[in-house]
DNA sequence: CCTGGAAATTGATCTGGATCATTGCGATGT
DNA sequence: ACATCGCAATGATCCAGATCAATTTCCAGG
């Protein structure tokens, strides 16, 4: 059997039991498969932009983006960073209420809103799993929104590392974890409401007090995350 | 007839529309008015605690509460403020994410979880409503994402003082509204991401420019929200 | 292997907002 | 009317992190 598009369908996706697609049950894949359509993205290209009209639902099966906002005068704040079984572009809103890039190379899933319609109609248990990953998300902006509102520096990017290198595959935090960043110094200060140059400083310092040691290529160690955990301040 | 309660049953609610009650059609008023407790909280009480077993789910009928997150050296952030038509506690979670305060004499509709859950279960399109309620929720704390990690003082304040005109009660923000602040300049700071000092010399500051005048006992008028808004940066 | 441009690091300096200290003032109770 | 107490305003000073300015490192493309 050929398919369209050389990649798996729903009922083999590695994702699909961290997403709403794994409440429905076997016999609807097919009208899943049918409903997404699997669109690839290179580094860097833009994906949905911050106030159009919001015509589709995205679901990520591999590679990592951002969300962000920006004022005219070039001030960026970056919402947050999505991974593979995350969903974005979720709300029901009439425009996208941020712009959506491409951190790597980047499979996603993408719904038009009315087909997805269809299918929370075929499908009504998708709708908790909505909610579900909703509150999840809501969890995670009220962390963000203490560690911008009263986090120092250090303590934003310690809380950072920790963070990502759990949402960005290993679940448990070991010592020595080398850890991939695919973002800039700019976009981690853009996430962190700091400037690059202060990010790079925390980095210099943590490494010297041996918490972490700054490899090339984006990559990163945590030599002490129980060290880390306990500079982050929660 | 009686009630154990002096106040309204929910089939006469004022905040009914505003809230998942609103999608709960008239047969199921009663089973309604039985599932929750309307319970009433002085200004200054504690309604919930962060941290622990999150058993109840609220809804405000009227009063103004805040949420908010500490760390034990005493730094504090608040997430947000909720007004009446606004829920709380809403989340899955184990265990409540974040502490719960009357600003004002408040009440509240409360439910237990499993209560709740029935009640979902009765009236599945209450869902729909709960989805929509956090997807607001979620565009909600994305902007005050933007507001702590890029704007300056000035901005915060001018932000906060338009979206609470907004949120508590005027639905357009007219020239010469006055307004009524039932939270302190601390609390104000904590919801901004600054210090009290900062929140009041910003708001001398706007008065010396004639945007706004302060008065009394928790009072502010906005004399030009136009240029408030065009100060707020959006 | 080289080379150009972007990103990162590092240093020097500046500043917005924090911190510390004092005074003012308006509610509440006597 | 007056004393008390907690919040608000204001002033003086400080400092974490921003800004400005060079290098240095990285890496993609030839």
């Amino acid at each position: 059997m050929q398919h369209a598009e050389p990649y798996t369908d729903c009922a083999t996706c590695a994702v699909r039991a961290k997403n709403f697609c794994g409440s429905i049950p076997g016999r609807g894949l097919d009208s899943l498969t049918r409903s997404r359509r699997l669109v690839r993205f290179d580094r860097r290209q833009t994906i949905v932009t911050e106030g159009e009209p919001a015509v589709s639902f995205f679901s990520i099966v591999s590679g990592v983006v951002k969300l962000c906002r920006s004022l005219p005068d070039g001030r960026t704040q970056i919402i947050g960073f999505r991974f593979p079984g995350d969903v974005f572009a979720a709300s029901d809103a009439e425009t996208y209420t941020t712009t959506v890039e491409a951190l790597t190379f980047v499979e996603v899933c993408q719904f038009s809103r009315p087909r997805l319609k269809r299918l929370v109609q075929a499908f009504p248990q998708i709708q908790a799993r909505f909610l579900e990953t909703s509150y999840r998300y809501l969890a995670t902006l009220e962390d963000q929104i203490f560690l911008l509102g009263r986090k120092t520096a250090k303590e934003k990017v310690a809380s950072f590392l920790l963070s990502y290198s759990e949402k960005a595959g290993h679940d448990r935090v070991h010592e020595n974890d080398r850890i991939n960043l695919p973002m800039t110094r700019t976009e981690i200060a853009d996430f962190l409401g700091l400037t690059p140059e202060t990010v790079s400083r925390v980095l210099t310092g943590l490494a010297r007090e041996k918490v972490i040691t700054v490899g090339v290529s984006h990559t990163l160690c945590l030599l002490n995350p129980g060290l880390l955990q306990r500079i982050s301040g929660h």
